[in-house]
RNA sequence: GGGAUCGUAGCUCAACUGGACAGAGCGACGGUUUCCUAAACCGUAGGUUCCGGGUUCGAUUCCCGGCGGUCCCA
């Protein structure tokens, strides 16, 4: 049975009519307090006006002849110290081997949720600042997903809007037949940069003429059509490369212009209830009894912006896949944004799936804002190289390939993103984010191939790739080392979850990081092969659990396990 | 001007949402390879958790007021 269940029922029979269903059992913060520990005492004697030292005295009373545990002690102001059993502690681990995905919790089963991230804007390639969504949004992704969630990830493209005149205009004249029949989106990116120079010259022409195409766009015009068609096309070539080497995939690519015809019905309901009212030729929402100031949700030109796409957007989300909730991975700077909209998608009826965003800080590098006019911009792709080039560097002389070198390096990409909470502001560094040492994806990475290598040595476990553990013997936990990292395993479904409530996987990087440092620890000082026996099974068993659940949770982030690096 | 967010070791960050002496990594210093991968391990030094109040048995965490950085809106 749960820890926090026969603590909570021992409250209950010390203390007999009261409510206990906030008693919960923690891990030890300290290996001196024992295994576990309870701080409940502390709040109950509040309520009961009572002695919090008297309070733990008669729950651990209560707790007599428990045979979960081997010891309680009551500390302090009133703290429950508990030492478990080992023969709890042996079955606990070989449940937890013995469940499937190292036992995460179904608890999304039968629910959808999408997920909304990485997002990038066509015709212009993937840069440094794109990490985070991608990642984090990918992580999120896959957490979900082994909760048993039924996820939808889109693409949420920047697909629609004014660039596009400019990139035709610029299409059409800056670049060379070469250039236009074998188009890239470097070429896309460089015809737009020429054409909005000139957009802006003095007489207005070539602005005019841009606008006019954008027009034509915006009508159908079937040539113009054809184009913006390509440049998408084009533009998701090109993402999917990148989303190849970092592992990521999508369910759907809806950029803005999917939603391009539903706007004016959103904003006939909007009417229609009452919500939007005309401010100065535009079309508002009017938030300010929230504090959230006023939302335009059709210009007075006429044209829609975000608020009214992203209504549009949930509308159609709702209607097709009716989600528990939907999650959308962007920078921090648009929280006032998605308050708003949030507010209104409330009022216009969309009040029972859970709107969720989960905003992120600021990539910068060098101190300044990630931009083409700082001329700070790194590519994705050149990240990305320099990344497998450092960790080839490495890898080499022990004969590691380039495939390799690639796993390691995009891993400590990865990594060094996922380690920190997502609301971090971020100032990009090569050293920092291709770190390869101390807590660090390789570092991960390592001591999975170590378990994988110990394993393979010990000529016990042979299925142990495909998830098969032999269980010829018990863990029989001994050491000090050797039981502190048996408890960390048995957090690992907690750390999940925890992770999917705060929408922050640096819990689990954290967790992953913190049981791997007693991994570590524990292999280097017990040793496992030349160990008699029944200890070497034992603690075979240990590591073997243990490559199993770094394996999984790994693989939540995204990051890969090669078995040998 | 209004609002959001952050402020913790020299640097980069944790701290399971109010618990015990605030922990890691990097950097610094010192140690460990005839031994299961040294991308590792062990140890030492390093703190007024921005400042001031408040709530509480107990605050890095919650509330109020400042200061500073970043960002959003007007």
């Amino acid at each position: 049975m749960d820890l926090s269940e026969i603590v909570k029922s021992a409250f209950e029979k010390a203390f007999p009519g009261e409510d206990f269903s906030f008693v919960r059992v923690l891990p030890a913060t300290d290996p001196r307090f024992g295994d576990y520990q309870c701080n409940d005492a502390l709040k109950v004697a509040k309520k009961l006006h009572a002695n919090p030292r008297e309070i733990g005295a008669k729950v651990a009373a209560a707790l007599a002849g428990e045979p979960t545990f081997a010891k309680v002690e009551v500390a302090g102001p009133g703290f429950l110290n508990l030492t478990v059993a080992p023969d709890w502690l042996n079955a606990r681990l070989a449940a937890l081997d013995a469940q499937a995905a190292c036992g995460i919790p179904q608890t999304g089963a039968g629910k959808t949720v999408v997920i909304d991230y990485s997002s990038p804007n066509a015709a212009k390639q993937m840069h440094i600042g794109h990490i985070r969504s991608t990642v984090i949004g990918c992580a999120i992704d896959r957490i979900f997903r082994a909760l048993g969630y039924r996820v939808v990830a889109d693409n949420h493209l920047g697909d629609w809007g004014t660039q596009f005149g400019i990139l035709i205009k610029g299409y059409r004249e800056c670049l060379t037949p070469e250039e236009r029949d074998n188009l890239t989106v470097a070429n896309l990116e460089k015809c737009y940069v020429l054409s909005a120079a000139k957009a802006k010259e003095a007489d207005g022409v070539w602005k005019e003429d841009c606008k006019r195409e954008l027009v034509k766009l915006q009508q159908g015009d079937p040539e113009n059509l054809a184009l913006w068609k390509r440049f998408i096309e084009i533009s998701i070539g090109e993402f999917d490369r990148m989303y190849a080497k970092l592992g990521v995939r999508f369910d759907t690519y809806r950029g803005e212009s999917f939603y391009n015809e539903m706007m004016p019905g959103v904003v006939t309901r909007l009417r229609e209830m009452g919500l939007a009212v005309e401010s100065e030729g535009a079309l508002v929402v009017n938030l300010d009894a929230e504090k959230l100031g006023v939302a335009i949700v059709r210009k007075s030109d006429g044209g829609y912006n975000y608020t009214t796409s992203d209504l549009a957007c949930v509308e159609s989300r709702v209607r097709e896949y009716d989600p528990e909730r939907i999650v959308y991975v962007t920078d921090a700077r648009q929280q006032l944004h998605f308050k708003q909209w949030f507010s209104i998608a409330r009022k216009m009826g969309y009040d029972k799936v859970q709107l969720v965003h989960v905003p992120f800080g600021l990539m910068s590098y060098q101190g300044k804002a990630i931009s083409t006019r700082e001329g700070n911009l790194i590519k994705l792709d050149e990240l990305l190289a320099e990344a497998e080039r450092r960790a080839y560097e490495i890898v080499k002389d022990r004969g590691g390939t380039h495939e390799l070198a690639a796993q390691i390096g995009i891993g400590a990409v990865k990594y060094s993103d996922l380690s920190h909470d997502p609301i971090t502001d971020i100032d990009f560094s090569w050293d920092k984010a291709l770190a390869l040492e101390g807590n660090s994806g390789p570092y991960l990475q390592y001591a999975y191939a170590r378990v994988c290598s110990l394993l393979e040595k010990s000529g016990k476990v042979g299925e142990w790739e495909g998830g098969k553990v032999e269980a010829a013997s018990g863990f029989g936990v001994v050491e000090p080392v050797e039981k502190r990292l048996a408890l960390a395993l048995l957090e690992f479904p907690g750390a999940v979850v925890r992770a999917a409530e705060a929408y922050k996987p640096s819990v689990l990087a954290d967790y992953l990081f913190q049981t791997a440092q007693l991994y570590s620890s524990f292999y280097q000082n017990a040793p496992i092969l030349k160990s008699e026996p029944a200890v070497r099974d034992a603690r075979l068993r240990l590591c073997a659990l243990f490559g199993k659940v770094l394996r999984t949770g790994l693989n939540l982030l995204g990051i890969e396990t090669p078995s040998r690096i």
